[in-house]
DNA sequence: TTCTGTCCCTTTGTCCGACAAAGCTAGAGG
DNA sequence: CCTCTAGCTTTGTCGGACAAAGGGACAGAA
């Protein structure tokens, strides 16, 4: 028989954790502002009354955690997490439970519908002169697929801005970052890709400068659905995410 | 005139960060899986050529990224990242970025929709028996707020995962998790709320069984709007999310 | 046999001291 | 007033050290 719970167990977190977190509930409490310095290593030796080495470790925490970061003098201050940082993350971790192209192009219609209710409701006209710069842009491009795949992806990301819903604009990224290596391919491998890509684009910014909800949504389900045809040339909806899609979310990262 | 780009920018990035990235390298595209050990600290020493503080720190972001862990003797191997440590990361972004509850209502009303209507199609007889069990505890805890709370957070997460769409659950998340203070402090203040709350969950797992989508939608939007009305009793929507809801977040990363 | 206590080795967490490289600062010199 | 150089400071890295805790092997007790 087991023995009955009588006692918890004791909170014995390592020393660089218990500095990171202090120095965690500081920032989220809103205690450090956003861009306040924290002190050298040497003020937190003082301060926490450990070494050095501990302080260091505790200080990669919150750098990975984008919590804090060192401009460019290399001096400690905290920050604003940066959403394609932490978007980032995330792809990586959908890469490695290997989740399906069918689960992406689900989730995706449903985030990217939702950005174009949000902007064709919301954008204003400094979002309107972003896409339509985006869209000189890709048109300059059209031939090249790598830097028409780029374009897309920003394309997407500047919707989702012009939705003025931060949530949204954050939840959309992970999937978003894992389509785009296979946009290249498929503009490369399917002809017409890369007009019809274009083409959505100006229509999708024609709805949302006339304020037209229905259309944005048709032409945002047509664009993706576009991609899922595309896509279906080279391979099967339900392969999993391939490692080697990582390698462009990780030169994103370390941008 | 500037000089013609002869040369590129050398990588100098520090030794600890190139030791993370190799060991991410490794891991992400596949040749460490999750649940091989990483060596020692003393084999990554000799391996990489630097110190051990070095290694060290290179691990503390690893560990921080979630891609390594060390077990319950220490050793370190990989791992999967964890969805709610990362999406807790998220939380504490939006936190920070002082969101509005207009913005997650929103976001949440496109997420949690789509995770029902994924939920309709696609739920197990053993999503069912979750979903059940987590409706018997939610009646027995009616009364109290926390607890239900607790429940309510639980149930829609179990929603999401019956949809089979891990990308859309990975989505959720972040804005769930700052829901879930809101609905206690909702439930104490309004009385007819506890049983509302329960009364739509019965309701959405009926829809489930039953395969009916309409119901689910249905019940979905009734039972956020039931949310919203309650929190604006409290606080207006255009609030951002404030600091000390992170608090709970923050206990539940830690576990 | 199964459990317990012991000894030893390994590994981790922490500390100390040190040094080169790069940034910053203030005073010297124009 | 501006520029330049000589410190001082800070970071990144190194080497070595030690206590505490885990794991394994082994002997003795129930």
């Amino acid at each position: 028989m087991p023995l009955a719970p009588l006692f918890r167990p004791i909170d014995v977190a390592p020393a660089y954790q218990k500095v990171a977190d202090a120095i965690e509930r500081e920032i989220v409490n809103g205690r450090i502002k956003p861009g306040d310095p924290i002190g050298t290593e040497h003020d937190l030796v003082r301060q926490f009354g450990v070494n050095r080495s501990t302080i260091r470790e505790g200080i990669r925490v919150l750098e990975e955690g984008g919590l804090i970061r060192r401009d460019s003098s290399r001096r400690l201050h905290a920050c604003l997490p940066r959403y394609s940082k932490l978007a980032s993350r995330l792809s990586r971790a959908l890469v490695l439970h290997e989740v399906t192209f069918r689960e992406l192009y689900e989730a995706s219609m449903t985030l990217e519908v939702a950005s174009i209710e949000g902007a064709v409701e919301r954008a204003t006209d400094a979002n309107l002169v972003e896409l339509d710069d985006n869209l000189v842009r890709s048109e300059a491009v059209v031939g090249s697929p790598a830097a028409l795949a780029e374009c897309d992806a920003e394309f997407h990301v500047l919707v989702a801005k012009a939705s003025q819903n931060r949530v949204l604009q954050l939840a959309r990224e992970p999937a978003a970052q894992l389509f785009y290596p296979t946009t290249e391919m498929i503009v490369t491998g399917v002809a017409e890709g890369g007009p019809r890509l274009v083409a959505a684009h100006r229509h999708l910014i024609d709805a949302i400068r006339r304020r037209d909800r229905e259309a944005g949504v048709l032409w945002t389900r047509r664009h993706l659905q576009d991609w899922r045809r595309g896509f279906e040339k080279i391979a099967s909806l339900d392969r999993s995410v391939e490692h080697m899609y990582m390698e462009h979310a990780q030169a994103a990262r370390r941008r």
